[in-house]
RNA sequence: GGGCGUAUAGCUCAGCGGAAGAGCAUCGGCCUUACAAGCCGGGGGUCACAGGUUCAAAUCCUGUUGCGCCCA
């Protein structure tokens, strides 16, 4: 949205280096306060919308979040330009666990209390500012990327609008019966004490051991079935032990029972072709349904007891007989195998490392685990998933991340929704208390346990703040709403419809859903982004909630570790935008030699250079993004703890490439624009028309780019064409003709050429450095401004994206000039290994030879540019057949050059630069016509890959033979 | 254990069937009037290894090894 009046622009700045410091802030507020990040439904335009993967409020952004957010705002920039209304909308997520647990961990270590001292509703309290504290911190980070969100549409999975849709999808899949509650083995955390879904797993891998358990067999004495396990204290829930039926060994015994030990418990031996595989250790299995999940299938498949032996905590329980109360995988692991190995039971025991699932924030082990949960059956959901896919709705970047997405929805298990955390959704299920008084209340009236056979009941209407207010069983009133909360995922996958305002049919909603595309890491494709095709599917008519998911890379440091603040390998993205110092506390070292304990001093590289360097990162598909970090232990700093220099290549590039367009413009554009005059008409004039047909071919390719986020690519094409073809090609010429004030119609025509190209140039590079670009383009206004030309737009931001087709090509004037160009670079090599030539001197003659009097006439008039840039005081067309004495040679393509140093040639180092050049030219030359020489060659590669290869030795021979005259003549 | 990816210059990475590239680092020389956060020039690679397909392989196929990631 662009408003009628607009607030003053910040002042210009006249620093002779670029200085982000004094740029970004008074530029952003500018941007800000007039709400230039504000769309509105605008049935003119297009919508182009991208949400943002909702970071959580457990803490502050780290530099995968610079590159996930640099990558959106990249894309919304260049799609505001592009004249789409553009919507780019924050928020963050209540992260539930994870933000319970870290406001709990304070709470313990600050004042030594629990959850439970302080009661749920003042636990909640406490996360509430937690959350306002790290939310604003982290829209603050994304404004100091420079960020151009939408910040009126700002939203939080837990506000009240969100919430409504959250009950709304709740309550509408638990009527179809796509919700429901039931007793089933799921991962618990003992350290959380709460269910996780499979998605919050993390696999480590421990050290431990196979042990071998003999079980007597009841009425074969000496007979005993053995059993390998890696979790000996489980066998007091076993109730059963399977076998291969194929299996010889046990074949007779299926059927018959063991005494299981310890317990004495007696329990069958079943034949399970599934569970006991005869190949691997004894080919007997211990089953424990209630605490694995293969021995739970088999417990199902044969109606087997499932004996629940934990407690919540982990702690074993009255089921375990005499090891009750102790903690299970340690202390009642060990009583159980002294005991076993007391009673001649225990066989071989065999190390063995093995990968176990570890709760992803307790970081404690996870334990299979019976309980009474709710869930999402997920077949018809996974299918409309399928189905979005399948009809093309939604395309992966790159492609082949469709799939993982897809290998995810095969063999996704009912989804475990509730949490027995405080923070959160809560189920929107009541229970009756007159039906089931075995429900207990905690002193804040909270249920504390519902029983299995509870009957969930539910709102009288659909209004989403409703609340029960009898039992439809009963008649009663003394309602209880259940005590456990949604997972947080279940609120984040609503994130495209819910922030629209869904479920109420809102303008927003009409106008910009379905958005464009979501951009995200890889880790969260399937749990996150799969689920927000369901819902959108599942609520949206059979809409995709995106039409394209761009998964990039993720962030690791030189070793290859992710990177984090915590682990003391990462930093602040903001610390790399304003500089500064940090103590860092990490868990590890992120080189040897650097200690996880020291302070950290960092140079300021601005969010331009930030952008920049990370978006680099994410050329090509490559899905690790490994950055190199110097630390330098920095020397004069007295104390207990070290202190290191930080530096970044990859955003040192960033910092220099933004110092350069800030001084090519500023000493260079603007001085010369002073009494810039629009010219009339396309400029004639040779490297105008060159630069003009490189940019255009610049917009092209980077507008696709763009298109496609190929984003490290576009980085890289305009780092080019900015540094080596308008700074140290076409600036240095076109000065020649800024000076000459007698040429009117010559520099009128420079003027306009210089202030296209910067303008499109600055604008190509907007959406990946948005300060520095603005702030340059502004004082182009102005210069257009004076010249009597109209606005074209109060700002860059929303400025129209340069067209390719307003840039003439020029095939033939960019083979020319690049062949000009190695002129320059071979006398400036001459003149380099010339020692009696001082690099500043100027050469009195270069002579120009060639075969081809075109080739003459074509580089003639670029005669000037090649003098200024190479440093030559006038040229001369030679004789081919003539060598100069006292000469150095060089060839550039069809043109052989001569440059006499008279006195100055120092043979010896002429003699050894052209013998160098000699060899490279002769293993050219060998490879050339070896695959010449080749018959099958000659018959079967396309004529036209011959032809060029003819010419190319026919050239290198010739070249060759130049080197080699000139070699003799200087012997 | 299953799946996927990857191996190219000292480092980080492009290139993905027809002459080995970039940035950084390195070496030599320059304070040349936008720019030393710079300019000019140079050196540096059996494109992991072994086979195969092809006139032609860094590029396609197979296997081996190393390294990642995801899933169990």
């Amino acid at each position: 949205m662009i408003p009628a009046q607009l607030t003053p622009r910040p002042a210009p700045i006249r620093s002779k280096q670029y200085d982000p410091s004094l740029v970004e802030m008074p530029w952003y507020a500018w941007w800000e306060e007039n709400r230039f990040f504000h769309p509105e439904p605008n049935a003119e335009k297009k919508p182009h919308t991208i949400m943002i993967p909702l970071p959580n409020v457990t803490g502050a952004l780290h530099l995968g979040h610079a590159l996930n957010n640099s990558l959106q705002d990249s894309v919304t920039r260049c799609r505001r330009m592009q004249g789409f209304e553009t919507l780019w909308l924050p928020g963050c997520d209540h992260a539930g666990i994870a933000t319970q647990s870290v406001v709990e961990r304070r709470l313990y270590e600050e004042e030594g209390l629990t959850r439970h001292d302080l009661g749920r509703a003042r636990l909640l309290e406490r996360i509430w500012s937690w959350k306002d504290q790290y939310m604003t911190r982290i829209l603050n980070q994304l404004r100091r990327m420079g960020a151009s969100l939408d910040w009126d549409r700002t939203h939080f999975t837990m506000s009240p609008v969100l919430s409504r849709a959250v009950r709304h999808v709740f309550l509408t899949l638990f009527r179809e019966g796509l919700i429901y509650r039931g007793k089933r083995l799921i991962n618990w955390s003992v350290g959380c004490q709460t269910a996780l879904s499979n998605d919050e797993l993390e696999y480590h891998d421990i050290q431990t051991f196979f042990w071998d358990i003999r079980y007597p067999v009841i009425g074969e004495p000496d007979r005993f079935v053995t059993v390998s396990t890696t979790r000996p204290e489980t066998l007091l829930g076993d109730t059963a032990v399977a076998v291969h039926p194929a299996d010889p060994r046990y074949r007779d015994l299926i059927g018959k029972t063991v005494r299981l030990p310890l317990l004495e418990r007696e329990i069958p031996i079943i034949a399970d072709a599934i569970l006991a595989d005869p190949e691997k250790g004894t080919g007997a299995v211990k089953v424990t349904p209630a605490h694995d999940f293969n021995d739970y299938e088999c417990g199902l498949r044969h109606g087997l007891p499932m004996i629940n032996i934990l407690h919540p905590d982990g702690t074993l329980n009255q089921n375990a007989g005499p090891y009750q109360r102790l903690t299970a995988i340690t202390e009642g692991r060990k009583r159980v195998l002294a005991d076993l190995e007391a009673g001649g039971l225990l066989g071989k025991t065999e190390p063995l490392t093995h990968s176990v699932a570890h709760c992803y924030r307790s970081g404690t082990i996870v334990e299979p685990y019976l309980s009474d949960q709710w869930f999402v059956r997920m077949e018809s959901l996974v299918e409309l998933a399928r189905r979005c896919y399948r009809e093309g709705q939604v395309r992966f970047f790159p492609e082949r991340r469709a799939d993982d997405y897809l290998r995810w929805l095969d063999s996704t298990p009912d989804w475990c929704i509730s949490r027995q955390i405080w923070w959160g959704h809560r189920i929107p299920i009541w229970y009756c208390r007159d039906c089931h008084p075995e429900i207990e209340l905690d002193r804040e009236g909270n249920p504390s346990l519902i029983p299995s056979d509870a009957l969930p009941i539910v709102p009288d209407s659909d209004d989403p703040e409703a609340v029960p207010s009898r039992c439809p069983a009963c008649q009663g009133d003394h309602l209880v709403q259940d005590p456990d909360v949604l997972d947080t995922w279940f609120s984040s996958q609503l994130w495209p419809l819910s922030t629209l305002g869904w479920p109420e049919q809102t303008a927003d909603l009409a106008f910009f859903y379905p958005t464009n595309v979501l951009i995200t890491a890889r880790d969260i494709l399937a749990l996150w982004v799969a689920r927000m095709i369901m819902m959108g599917m599942k609520f949206m008519k059979g809409t995709t909630p995106f039409h394209h998911v761009y998964i990039h890379g993720t962030i690791l440091d030189e070793t290859g570790n992710i990177m984090s603040k915590s682990r003391g390998n990462g930093f602040d993205p903001v610390r790399v935008i304003e500089g500064g110092s940090d103590e860092i506390k990490g868990k590890f070292s992120p080189a040897a030699g650097i200690p996880p304990h020291r302070i950290e001093h960092y140079k300021v590289y601005g969010a331009d250079a930030l952008r920049y360097g990370i978006l680099s990162l994410t050329k090509g598909l490559n899905q690790n993004l490994k950055m190199s970090v110097s630390r330098t232990s920095r020397p004069g700093e007295a104390g207990p703890i070290p202190h290191y220099e930080v530096e970044v290549p990859i955003f040192e590039e960033g910092r220099r490439f933004a110092n350069k367009i800030w001084q090519a413009t500023h000493g260079v554009v603007l001085p010369n624009l002073q009494d810039y005059r629009p010219a009339e008409g396309p400029s004639p004039f040779l490297e105008d028309r060159w630069i003009i047909s490189r940019v255009g071919k610049a917009v092209a390719e980077v507008t696709a780019d763009m298109e496609e986020y190929r984003l490290g690519e576009a980085c890289e094409t305009l780092y080019h064409l900015f540094w080596d073809d308008f700074c140290s090609y076409y600036l240095e010429v076109v000065k020649l003709r800024l000076w000459d004030k007698t040429q009117q119609e010559s520099r009128r025509q420079a003027q306009s050429t210089i202030l296209l190209v910067l303008d499109t140039l600055l604008k190509l590079l907007h959406p990946i450095m948005p300060f520095l670009t603005e702030v340059l383009w502004q004082e182009l206004r102005l210069v257009r401004l004076a010249g009597g030309e109209a606005e074209e737009a109060p700002a860059i931001l929303v400025a129209p994206w340069p067209q390719a087709d307003r840039f003439p090509e020029e095939e033939e004037l960019e083979r020319t000039i690049a062949l000009v160009r190695s002129v320059i670079t071979a006398i400036n090599n001459i003149r380099a290994s010339t020692p009696g030539v001082s690099p500043s001197a100027v050469l009195p003659e270069v002579i120009f030879t060639s075969d081809s009097e075109e080739v003459i006439q074509a580089t003639e008039p670029y005669w000037p540019g090649i003098q200024r840039l190479a440093k030559v005081e006038r040229f001369v067309q030679g004789d081919p057949a003539v060598r100069p004495a006292q000469s150095a040679a060089a060839v550039a393509g069809p043109l052989r050059i001569f440059v006499p140093l008279g006195g100055l040639i120092d043979l010896e180092a002429e003699r050894a630069r052209l013998t160098q050049k000699i060899a490279k030219l002769q293993r050219d030359l060998d490879s050339l016509s070896r695959k010449l020489a080749d018959p099958n060659f000659l018959a079967r590669a396309p004529a036209e890959v011959v032809e060029k290869d003819r010419l190319r030795l026919a050239e290198t021979e010739q070249n060759r033979q130049l080197l080699l005259e000139q070699l003799a003549s200087l012997q």
